[in-house]
DNA sequence: TTAACAAGACCGACTGGTTGGTCTGTAACG
DNA sequence: CGTTACAGACCAACCAGTCGGTCTTGTTAA
């Protein structure tokens, strides 16, 4: 790809966490790459195609990842494992795409808008099938509403974005075990918790207990 | 207080929360309002104050919602419970509000930013506080690190405001309690299970079980 | 080897439209 | 008659995007 494109790409992204899409002119783009208003339109038609790539990248991977994930592994439990954990540390690679994406999808131009709608329901209806199928094996407890429980574990990592930090406390794999634990505890029958818990990777893994 | 006043702020969140802040501009405004240039700014000193004050009046709602919960209670688990249970039951009061505070926090004006930085970390202390006391009272499990639990509560009832809808499946006191027993679940030991989710309201309303 | 040509990469002054905010005027009210 | 509440024409700044032009690189043919 082009050495030029890359650039701005890298560049935007950082202007577009710190102070946002509208907080960022394209000439403080072209000026943080070295480059000018020439060199940007060359590679993009607009400003706004800019954010749809970025959001288009990332997306892109998660869902990816998410299938992988999903086809390895055989039963609900694993596979919610799986997906969590590969989600959360979505967040150490991509949190700067993240933030743009969950802070300004909402000016994406409308064509831009339903192919990420496409690809986001995508992601959310393979957890949903993931509890559903979980529910019915009787691996979760049927109780709780999936749709309640799938948003819940969905809100509570895309929050990672908030708040995590790479030279934070604790590291993306620590965050994700706590998260898997959390979730296991929350949606597994009480009787199968000790048996659950240990045989998690979290005894492998003793980091900070 | 003033008709007019109140009218704008009505009026200017719901654009706001449809197109944004930067897609909605001072003239669509005063239009949506019934008034002038001239209404606007004898009422507010700029459309950034006006962004403000939206964040203003539910940040401090929910910090009072917080603080009564807290002291009303005794056991860190009756805390929680309330905690969560009233934090939730503002999205349905303050959804608009909710939205426009999390998409466009990043462009209020520092000064602004500053204040509204104080609330948000007092009620998060809060929340960590009560893990806490419940972490050493032995009514929480001790093996997860209360910043991550903490973060991972705050991150699932702050992402209900990207789905919650009023007329939607589910009432906002159903998602209320599946979240609360999906938090006493994760983070009680499993002994006390039967006897904490019994305790619970979750009996007094069987809604969907 | 090199001169001629083509095409893509990049430059940066300029523009047309938009937008937040101002200012002068006026009507209602007490 | 003064003060508050609002109206709406106006303005200055800003900003995404354009466009004519230059530079670089690769290809072809003599």
């Amino acid at each position: 790809m082009s050495e030029l494109r890359e650039s701005i790409m890298r560049t935007s992204l950082e202007l577009f966490e710190k102070h946002g899409f509208h907080g960022v002119t394209v000439n403080q783009i072209v000026a943080a790459s070295n480059t000018s208003k020439g060199g940007f339109y060359h590679h993009f038609q607009s400003k706004d195609e800019l954010l749809f790539v970025i959001h288009d990248t990332f997306i892109t991977y998660v869902l990816k990842e998410a299938k992988a994930a999903n086809e390895i592994h055989q039963s609900p439990i694993n596979k919610i494992q799986a997906i969590v954990k590969a989600f959360v540390r979505v967040f150490d690679l991509y949190k700067p795409h993240i933030s743009v994406f969950y802070q300004e999808s909402i000016y994406l131009k409308p064509e831009y808008e339903k192919q990420m709608k496409r690809k986001r329901d995508a992601f959310k209806q393979m957890v949903f099938q993931v509890i559903k199928e979980g529910q019915e094996s009787g691996d979760f407890r049927r109780e709780l509403p999936m749709e309640i429980v799938g948003m819940a574990i969905l809100g509570m990592v895309n929050w990672i974005y908030k708040w995590y930090q790479r030279d934070g406390k604790y590291s993306i794999d620590q965050i994700a075990d706590v998260y898997v634990d959390f979730i296991l505890h929350a949606i597994l029958p009480s009787s199968s918790h000790q048996q659950q818990v240990f045989d998690s990777h979290l005894l492998e893994r003793p980091f900070f207990y």
